[in-house]
DNA sequence: CTTGACCTTCAAGTATACTTTATAGTTTAG
DNA sequence: CTAAACTATAAAGTATACTTGAAGGTCAAG
């Protein structure tokens, strides 16, 4: 699959996944070069690429998401290692998981507190 | 309380909070100048701030979080817009969660290989 | 066999979220 | 009453995550 395809497919440009790619998040794994010099992605890719938005989209950086992928393919990393660096980020996961739910609380609140405006102005009372 | 403790107790520097009110993520419910000219904080302003992290953890810009902020606050937005806005974005927390669970998910895939892997080892037997 | 739509690399430009530096005024401790 | 430790503003610098532009090679259609 060409470079252009596989963006259309992520919802990325062609750039970002060549700037991903001297980012060290893809390897040969997932992309190979045509006699031509063409990138040629396999369809691992797609998924890939969509895990990194999702990454992305969560507050994690792109250098914390290389040292998981360096990590988990590398073989210069003791396993013991490996382990220990996915259960780190997997509690990091949980904390975000409790950020997420407290902001999600908190936007509830000042909901709440328009909800009981528009009533009280329904009802045809002056609010302040 | 000054601008030092007040970054103190949120964790982040001086120039960051002062940043954040340039930014127009702090108004006078949690600062006022004294007749130095020195910023002034409320005790309100520690929370704010807490939860500017905790929304900026979780992936959220800070041009996000000024237009709940403002939508909120400042009175020339119909109050149904100011429940849209804040409706969609506790949608897009929904979403994040999804996100995160994904994210998690794969990380016990990738994790639950490399158990496997340990354990084969120390039965004595050779991993490829 | 050329035109347009791809592909390549490399370098420079942009937005976001700050930090750092410079310059200057204020406050507090000894 | 002076020196250290704050405070202020403004402007420039930095890191991250890209985008854009230049200059050129490749491919598929007519």
């Amino acid at each position: 699959m060409k470079i252009h395809v596989l963006a259309q497919r992520t919802d990325l440009t062609p750039s970002a996944i060549r700037f991903y790619e001297k980012e060290g998040l893809l390897d040969a794994r997932h992309v190979q070069r045509g006699q031509n010099n063409y990138r040629d992605y396999y369809e691992e890719a797609v998924e890939h690429l969509l895990m990194i938005r999702k990454v992305q989209a969560v507050g994690f950086t792109l250098a914390e998401l290389k040292e998981v992928i360096q990590a988990y393919e590398v073989n210069d990393l003791p396993l013991s290692k490996k382990i220990e660096l996915l259960n780190q980020k997997m509690q990091e996961i949980d904390r975000k998981k409790d950020e997420l739910e407290q902001v999600h609380a908190h936007l509830a609140r000042m909901l709440a507190n328009k909800m009981a405006l528009m009533d009280s102005i329904e009802k045809g009372s002056q609010p302040k």
